[in-house]
DNA sequence: GACTAATACGCACATAGGTGCGTATAGTCG
DNA sequence: CGACTATACGCACCTATGTGCGTATTAGTC
């Protein structure tokens, strides 16, 4: 894997942008540790390992596909568990995934079959 | 282990005690991590699982044996880690390990021999 | 077509606090 | 003295993010 070309989007990238466009509308944000969950499901998806997940989250907010900020230390407190970063995909994040589904003839993201 | 009797403490309270009694004027505070991690070190002492150390914890602080507070969300993400919980001996907790220490004539609380 | 270098990944582990479950223990009561 | 029971403990696991290290892959270059 060398340099990478820019606009050109592994598994991994497609399959949190995916994830991340579904969930967003609903929920406004999502997070590493639900979206390893989401991916890990749906087996056969491109979910490896949370280190490869949350290496892609940084890689794709440092390439402005995403963006984050933490969680209101209120909100985890008074639920009793670890800070969330939360993620949101940005419109740049939008445009390369929408991109990138076109480019890709066969079959969608998530692995499902065409009907 | 049948219903406590009020002011007898066990080993690892005792530990813990001694243990923030010796941090705490130079540190300000002190937490579980850290605290677990030297009281694995001096072996032969009372540590023993996390599981009983955050219990103990948490127990002192019902007793009134401890004061603690969430650590201010800035410090740890500037850190670049969790947050922490910061415990302090209260005025009860130091009394209590000062008579607990009186009433045991043999040895420290800590397992060093006397000179 | 072979080689090299850049990159992403898997695994294990760190940091920090915490819980659920089964077992061991030790006061107290009959 | 034995039985009962409250309590603490050990172990395993959870939540959430993140890194270090060695390996696999692969796109360019020659």
């Amino acid at each position: 894997m060398p340099r990478r070309r820019p606009g050109v989007l592994l598994p991994i990238e497609l399959a949190i942008l995916d994830a991340g466009l579904t969930i967003q509308p609903r929920e406004g944000s999502f997070f590493g540790f639900a979206l390893a969950r989401t991916l890990a499901e749906r087996d056969g998806s491109a979910l490896v390992s949370q280190g490869a997940l949350y290496r892609a989250l940084n890689r794709m907010e440092v390439a402005g596909l995403l963006e984050s900020e933490w969680e209101a230390p209120e909100t985890a407190e008074a639920e009793g568990r670890p800070r969330r970063r939360l993620y949101r995909v940005t419109g740049a994040g939008e445009a390369a995934f929408r991109a990138a589904v076109r480019s890709e003839q066969r079959g969608t993201v998530t692995g499902e079959a065409l009907a």
